[in-house]
DNA sequence: GCTGGCATCCCCTTTTCTTGGTATATCGCT
DNA sequence: AGCGATATACCAAGAAAAGGGGATGCCAGC
């Protein structure tokens, strides 16, 4: 009953090249997974204290004005528990995520007033880059239909990522790809080594180091360590996962069932 | 026949205190969904630099050994995509996302011959406090079990919160906020400019433009300028959006439906 | 066989960054 | 009134990076 909802709404997101193609896929869907509204954030970082990139919603009217004039983003107790959640989260269990004051209960309690009710949020991140959310809202007295909590979870994931790309992901500038040997350099750098260390760790010469680092410069057109490093960075050569490393203490399933 | 599955391992997750458990439901999880294996990785939430993260699989033993003996994670394809997306995606697709380099080609030809096919790896971040990856894969030659990807992207996203629990620490993002001063250089650094170029376009000195680098190093307590950046950057303080321009636009669906 | 990409090594100069200091003035807070 | 944080400015020594030359082998593709 969830699948056949999850499997339309990917198929309408095959063809949704625009806000507006989305944003009919997603009241479709809201409909069919039972919910009564939708509410779809994407922000860049640079527009921390602006506005988000894209927000897209079916909320009432009033309250999409009373949220907007007073600024309510600023002080949205679902947006700040987004923030300690990698799974979408009711709101009835806000507080096991975040301290809600009385001003945040006051604003949920407005939002009810406005027909907001209970919602499902699925928060999502590429850091470094961008974040969004796409919440799911009943009416006020309305339960959350469970069964499609799961179906929500997936829903909100592909909308958000559906809503990157249209936003302008795709803004893929020519892919500069580098050897792999200008890659280790490159990495090694950006893990604040200095070149002369670098020869050390790959045991090759300080000047080889240099060389790589030079031609790698020039493969991505520009002049300075840090706009290679971000460079690389923002077109997925190297990872912050890659930089601050998973020193992982190690435990295979067959060491666990032993013990 | 899938949601059966992942409400099994809601169920099993409640009981779930120790990785063992953890373990054991993913390893049932994994089976019962069409998967041969499963690997799910979690960054400490508490530091980055030396303290461990879980890693929890059933990869063959081979793989996990040269794995980690070869030091792979830090050139693995799989890893650097994470960083790239917000939602699962198959190993397939890896080449939508980042470029892959031939030692990236031949890293995953090494894992086939170990045992290890395709893979939809899980990405999920908690920006500032940790990031994790909950992996389902499948034998050489074999398709991934197209029903099941749905089930993985919620049973990889419920396994990640899971860990981070029984993880314990999930909390102390603890970041090292710079001042208003320090960080307009720092962005400025990360746009490429020098001291002296950033100094002309704040308008200052160029020893204060130095100065304020400085002491935002010793709060990151980083050394050079390249982890100053990558920190500032993946603990938030500035994003692309700051360093490489990008422009918001708001829409709300009656606007978009009455256009 | 030749060419181009890759990896390795070496030289040089100039610019920039890092690191250690010192110093003044403002602002907010207690 | 004093303390701490902030922003500003300066100096000097040494390390590192940037930008410009070279050179030698190896390997794959045409």
């Amino acid at each position: 009953m969830c699948i056949e909802v999850v499997e339309g709404f990917v198929g309408e997101l095959q063809d949704a090249n625009l806000e507006k193609d989305l944003a009919l896929a997603l009241t479709k869907a809201t409909q069919q997974l039972g919910f009564d509204h939708f509410a779809l954030t994407l922000e860049s970082p640079s527009s921390l204290e602006t506005a988000p990139a894209v927000l897209l919603h079916d909320y009432p009217d009033e309250w999409a004005r009373v949220y907007v004039s007073f600024d309510l983003a600023g002080r949205d107790p679902v947006r700040r528990a987004c923030d300690k959640s990698m799974v979408g989260f009711s709101w009835q269990k806000l507080e096991r995520l975040i301290p809600l004051t009385r001003g945040d209960r006051q604003m949920l309690a407005v939002g009810r007033e406005c027909g907001i009710g209970d919602g499902y949020t699925v928060p999502r991140f590429l850091p470094g880059t961008t974040r969004g959310t796409c919440t799911f809202a009943v009416a006020p007295g309305q339960e959350l239909p469970k069964p499609g909590l799961f179906a929500a979870e997936i829903v909100g994931g592909l909308a958000l990522v559906s809503a990157l790309e249209i936003c302008g992901d795709a803004g893929r500038p020519a892919k500069a790809v580098l050897s792999d040997r200008q890659r280790d350099c490159l990495l090694w750098s950006a893990r604040g080594k200095t070149a002369a260390e670098t020869a050390i760790i790959l045991g090759i010469s300080a000047e080889t180091v240099v060389q790589h680092l030079k031609m790698a410069r020039e493969r991505y057109d520009v002049h300075c360590r840090q706009s290679l490093i971000l460079s690389a960075l923002y077109h997925g050569l190297i990872g912050f996962g890659d930089i601050f490393g998973w020193r992982a203490r190690t435990r295979s399933i067959a060491a666990l069932l032993d013990s």
